[in-house]
DNA sequence: TTGCATCCGGTACCCGGGTACAGGCTTATC
DNA sequence: GATAAGCCTGTACCCGGGTACCGGATGCAA
């Protein structure tokens, strides 16, 4: 069932084989070990990384989690925890990542409507804009002094 | 109707003036001068920095614009081309910067309902999930083979 | 056994938006 | 004229997530 053949009497996966099925970088597996998000693998004599099977849904699993919006620490912290035990902690992290990401969309939807001020404004500058009631003096938040400088 | 007194008989504001007043470090102001944000300003004598009035409120603007999510680099196309003419360009640009917007709440919209799923299926774990029908699986978008080796 | 593909470790670099530090010069005030 | 505060240039570093390049060593098939 496993996607590629892997050469029989071998004793795991090369870089190359693990990275190519993973659709990533090999650099980015050396990286991934450095980061302790793959555990170090066994060596050939030669000293070539034989990667056990499971590493590449590993990678996958890595990848998902990341596009929950997880860190690489703390997809890495998840993997560590969740090797000793079940981590019912996931559950509460993911909770938590909820939140954040609510605030990211409320911020993104000030941001929105801000824009469409200045659009609906037509405003035609950052400096001087010839709109009238220009939405721009908002967006600065606070002290707007006088403009009688060469801004523009 | 300047904010701060600037000494009488000066040419400018020096560096630390601007700064103070627009709420930015020293290091930001040379920063955007390497950047073209700022043009480069008249030197006193001994070589300092003298602002011309208006800075800080360009620097408001600027500060407005990157709320508003352009990149610096965008914020001084903008303010490059508005010095030369008035820039109906800059409604055409808030549009398509709504549309990318958008597109950063839709992609967060997702990762959002993925970590409900998650939530309410009860996971456990990222890589040996107890819970029925674990919503992980759906997670890893494509090829997700045999999951036989020691991947936790 | 030869030849080429692959992999090794180490180091440096990329993106964006700044910040920090060192060593020396200017400005302002007493 | 001394002294402190402020500013100068240049360089290096921070965050996160990788990527690129180097010279040398291995793996594997013909």
């Amino acid at each position: 069932m496993t996607s590629l053949p892997e050469p029989e009497g071998r004793a795991g996966l090369r870089s190359g084989e693990v990275a190519g099925q993973a659709g990533v970088n090999i650099q980015t597996l050396r990286y991934y070990e450095r980061r302790g998000l793959l555990a170090p693998p066994d060596r050939s004599l030669g000293g070539h990384r034989l990667y056990p099977p499971g590493t590449v849904a590993l990678l996958q699993v890595i990848k998902a989690a990341q596009r929950l919006g997880f860190t690489l620490d703390e997809v890495a912290e998840l993997l560590d925890t969740g090797r000793r035990h079940p981590t019912p902690d996931l559950r509460q992290r993911a909770i938590d990542k909820i939140a954040e990401v609510d605030a990211k969309i409320a911020d993104l939807t000030a941001i929105r409507t801000a824009l469409t001020e200045v659009v609906d404004a037509r405003c035609d500058s950052l400096t001087n804009c010839t709109c009238a009631d220009c939405p721009m003096p908002m967006l600065t938040i606070g002290t707007r002094p006088d403009l009688d400088g060469d801004l523009a």
